[in-house]
DNA sequence: ATGCATTTGTTCGTATGTATC
DNA sequence: AGATACATACGAACAAATGCA
């Protein structure tokens, strides 16, 4: 085993177990050198392999070492990210997973919400509708404010990180196709719509009916861009 | 921005180009040094990192470089392994979501099943029914198959890989819990007749009835392990 | 605002262990 | 078995960035 792997899971299993809270940092470069008993270069190849795995970031000239930081879905993101360019992934494979989850959290939403959280709901798009033909950037802020909060309401943190992992990859998919294209403010009309009628399927507590009118939804926002048989492989997700 | 950033981000490119194939080689620690002008720490800093990523690895003694590795779901699976530990997933956060993507390959594979591809199911589930009582390693392999042979009829690799790293977070949450209880006998022969309702939901064609089948087959099989709340949320996936 | 101490980023030279020919 | 090529690891050094007096 090499010894900057040691190093590596030493304070992997540290961070995990809670000893290393985010926000503490690490001794310096020089203290951990002679705390393990390697060398600098060893540190440091450990160093940078925690800060790829996002646990960690280290800076030049800070005083103390490097800092641990709070869990992110980035690293997440990434696999995805190189899955969609290894494997070729296509927009409708990532339409169908969004469709699919997306749907659930919304069904999940309409059976446990509570009277606040369609408050924050109300609020988002209320916010989308302000932000029409104005600011597209307040806009799909506010878009995306509305999708986490309904995933937040449903309460499972693995759908939640994977959902958004995959809606930020359809956005990079087709962001030139959509956001900049003509008649623009005309879809944002229509995205306001949408989410009224999810919101309000939300409201009527009806978990089935709240997945169907979610995946309806981005079932009609995407369709365009699909082919004739992805479109009806897509269908069978709505009942 | 950083030198050894700069030698990561160059290869993982050239890697997601194609232009690097799986099995090919990079040049050695020295020549890369002098290839891209830097000093041979910060190499090792890069190939670190792409090792840690899984794109290549190296192992001392080897003639040429380090070795570009074909796509692995192992860096997603580690992802998903410290979401699992640091946000303290549960047993059911995770069943949840097998239910969720799992019912949904099945209705695909009802859906879009080929002959070819129920003789490839009939065999695993055979293989299963002749480890039964015998070799538990054989069987749980037979077991795993068949869900990978269900989830490639379907074809979409996002579902595929997703659901494969979650059912090893499973194994790994309750592998002591089943697999080496008592009654382990009765638990596989239960286990043979479930996939075999399966079998036969998928062989019928109707994806609707293979979704909710599978579904029902992972709720029953992991019921005992969950509360009375999670067991309720769960129920929503099923019509 | 300046200068000093500290720390990281990077380089270089060297020694050691290991696989292949 | 020996030679070669390679990766692993060490330690000293300098530059650049940061924080503090």
């Amino acid at each position: 085993v090499r010894a900057y792997e040691a190093i590596v899971s030493q304070i992997e299993e540290a961070i995990r177990r809670g000893d290393l809270q985010p926000g503490a940092r690490l001794t310096s470069e020089r203290d951990l050198m002679s705390q393990f008993g390697v060398s600098r270069s060893t540190v440091r190849e450990a160093l940078r392999v925690l800060e790829s795995n996002g646990l960690v970031r280290s800076r030049p000239g800070e005083q103390r070492g490097a800092e641990i930081l709070a869990f992110s879905a980035e690293p997440l993101a990434q696999s995805i990210r190189s899955l969609v360019q290894i494997e070729r992934l296509t927009l409708y494979d990532l339409i169908f997973f969004r469709m699919l989850v997306e749907g659930t959290l919304c069904g999940l939403a309409a059976a446990f919400h509570k009277r606040a959280d369609l408050q924050v709901l109300t609020r988002c798009i209320e916010r989308m509708q302000a932000a029409v033909h104005e600011d597209s950037q307040a806009f799909s802020l506010a878009d995306v404010a509305f999708h986490e909060a309904v995933a937040e309401i449903g309460g499972n943190r693995l759908l939640i990180v994977c959902n958004e992992v995959v809606r930020g990859n359809v956005s990079n998919l087709i962001a030139d196709k959509i956001a900049s294209g003509e008649r623009r403010g005309e879809k944002m009309e229509d995205a306001v719509l949408r989410h009224r009628a999810v919101y309000d399927a939300i409201r009527g507590g009806d978990a089935q009916n709240a997945t169907n009118v979610s995946r309806a939804s981005i079932y009609e926002y995407y369709a365009a861009h699909l082919s004739r048989g992805e479109r009806d492989r897509l269908k069978l997700l709505l009942t």
